[in-house]
DNA sequence: GTCTATAACGCGATAGAC
DNA sequence: GTCTATCGCGTTATAGAC
């Protein structure tokens, strides 16, 4: 089955992957249900979210996805994993573009910090990412997931400061804009563009430059429960 | 039975409430009720929540809770916006002793900023208020829960744009550091603190004036699952 | 590598007494 | 105003076949 089979209302939408009815090497498995995980976290939360509805976006059985990743709390540890790595990934990425392709017109500093927003919004076609990494900092009391989270969270925070070399109050500005990114994707914000003038404008100013990319790649009214 | 009873581990703690064992009136149940959900819903989201820790950080029996506010969902609208209320209040508040206690140091916008910043940092005494707020925050995709966040979100917005007057970009900065420090309390960094030279910089960085204050009220350890 | 069947449990909500 | 008892469902995880 594949995950267009449950693209009507109250399922999670994931991108379509080719049913090819071949069994899947662990791996390839493994990264197809991390993708569903991403999404169905970020739309439902930890709690919220079930191992069937993974199982079905992913196209597989929800035994299996327990069978997998051993349990839901290891699922959730692995996806946030993901979704960090994904994102300092993309964040080395730009720093190196900045510094390949300098931009006459700003300041070193200032060209790389544009580029990184960039990419973080960019990371938006990751269904998921960034709701599911939110939802992991405010587990900060879970005995398992806290102390994960703390240690991403302090991951971000380390690329800032060592590897973009911003002083702590610059580094607490990105982390700030970055958080209010996550929160405005979460809150689903852009449901309600166009529809009052207030957001309209809390929406635009979040999002200056890649206004018409983001929405154009954030779905609108779906991942509804 | 009061809340005391089950401040062991595993549980939510809430400030304990005299046990008088006679009968309230249904106002003052809410009341208290409303703090318990705010404690609760903050350290274990939406879902994670159960209305029965709600009831026994309350002192009152599960089918209570359920009876006062109609569903589980109607607890954590009516928690959301009783959050949302004690913030503005709060906020209105430190606007008007801005205005009438002006710092002859500060710029009449620079000062506001700051006690406003104050203020919202000081509410970590409402145990809960925080990471309640950015749990309903991010639960967008949700069909009643989703449209009562943004529409609360909207009214922060709202705040710093009509009645602090700040311009888009100066509101967003305001929004941005809130959405940071509500996620600092949620990763209960202060769990860390000390042990990470990184973390300890960090958290320094986000609570610069009221350090000692907010090393003091948080309780480190506590609100585990 | 993947499924079906199912056990075991926790949760929200209702009924009804006091 | 508040409780006890309980129903019924949804969920994670396990067993075991193919």
């Amino acid at each position: 089955m594949t995950s267009a089979a449950l693209g009507g209302d109250g399922a999670v939408a994931v991108d379509e992957t080719p049913d090819t009815g071949r069994r899947l090497s662990s791996d390839e498995r493994r990264r197809q249900i991390l993708q569903a995980a991403l999404a169905v976290f970020g739309a439902r939360g930890y709690e919220g979210a079930t191992t069937d509805e993974v199982a079905r976006a992913a196209g597989v059985s929800q035994p299996y996805v327990v069978r997998l990743f051993g349990s839901k709390e290891n699922l959730f540890l692995a996806a946030l994993d993901d979704a960090l790595t994904r994102t300092l990934t993309a964040f080395r990425a730009a720093l190196a573009a900045a510094a390949a392709d300098p931009d006459p017109e700003l300041s070193e500093a200032k060209a790389a910090g544009k580029r990184i927003g960039q990419a973080f919004v960019d990371l938006i076609e990751v269904r998921g990412l960034h709701q599911t990494l939110a939802h992991g900092y405010l587990l900060g009391s879970h005995p398992v997931i806290g102390p994960a989270s703390r240690r991403g969270f302090a991951r971000v925070w380390r690329f800032f400061r060592d590897e973009m070399g911003l002083d702590a109050d610059g580094a607490r500005m990105f982390m700030a804009e970055g958080m209010l990114i996550s929160t405005m994707i979460g809150l689903r914000i852009v449901d309600d563009y166009g529809s009052d003038p207030q957001i309209t404008e809390l929406f635009r100013s979040c999002f200056p430059t890649e206004l018409p990319h983001v929405l154009d790649v954030l779905p609108r009214g779906t991942d509804r429960w």
